[in-house]
DNA sequence: ATTATAATTGGAATAATTCTTGATTGAGAC
DNA sequence: GTCTCAATCAAGAATTATTCCAATTATAAT
């Protein structure tokens, strides 16, 4: 697994404190981590990370750090079939693609302008309160 | 959970072979089960149902049988979050919406004419294989 | 400083699923 | 009909991601 992450990222500068979390150093570092791993990580993956800022930490602390900013819509869950969950901050409406190939997890953006109730035939009253769209398969080499 | 199963359904009849996969006398019953029961049930529901018909049936045997069915594209295997998977024969391209109230989940349709790839920015090159929409939500009691 | 509340830790527990092994079955050859 | 072989099935053990629990530690409020 190859990791874009420089030797020294730019700090990034996290509050005490987002939509009425308190920022725990461990939910800080556990944030982070997804802000400079864009490859979806699991919880295994933010924990093995994690411990090089914060040696003691637990993995029953990544997992309620993972929880508790999902909670509170910092960053997403996501979930490819029964595989580990992955996290994911990016908070714009989109889905993956799993290159089952690679092994590599994209995001895909709608098009300008759509939505996803636009184009599906909804269960009359129906609030949709969560999205999720994955798909699976390969990317062809030209 | 209600079964809308009535006490004496029509027989489905089930051939012997379908997509190669030799329909064995427990293949059958788990997919004449998932024929009668749309309710998307689990592999337990599955096993539960199943015992009336074939009291010595095992659990591991309708994984098996499920996951044979799944594997020649018969049925549809769909998770939502982390629960237990939940087996589908609709194989219509469609998605599945949760409501978190009643539990209940229902078949989504695409409106007429479009298809996900419309909709979608996609990798350049991008074969899908599989797709999986799921939507959780409530349904507004007019 | 004291108290109350919330978070963290490490290990045990859980639950869905998969694996393993041996027994059974069924289809085709003879 | 029965023999053979591969596929399937059954039962329980094993696995794995995740959650729970009880004890400790940190933070915030008074």
């Amino acid at each position: 697994m190859v990791s874009k992450t420089p030797d020294q990222p730019a700090e990034i500068e996290i509050p005490e404190e987002i939509s009425g979390l308190r920022m725990t150093r461990q939910r800080q570092e556990v944030y982070r981590i997804l802000q400079q791993d864009r490859n979806h990580p699991t919880a295994n993956d933010v924990f093995m990370r994690v411990k090089d800022r914060l040696p003691n930490i637990s993995l029953a602390t990544v997992y309620n750090c993972l929880e508790a900013l999902v909670q509170h819509g910092i960053i997403r869950q996501v979930n490819f079939e029964r595989e580990s969950s992955r996290y994911c901050p990016n908070l714009s409406e989109h889905g993956h693609f799993h290159d089952a190939t690679t092994g590599i997890i994209h995001d895909v953006d709608f098009k300008p302008g759509i939505s996803l109730a636009d184009v599906l035939q909804l269960p009359p009253g129906a609030l949709i309160e969560d999205v999720e769209i994955t798909l699976r398969g390969k990317i062809a080499v030209s």
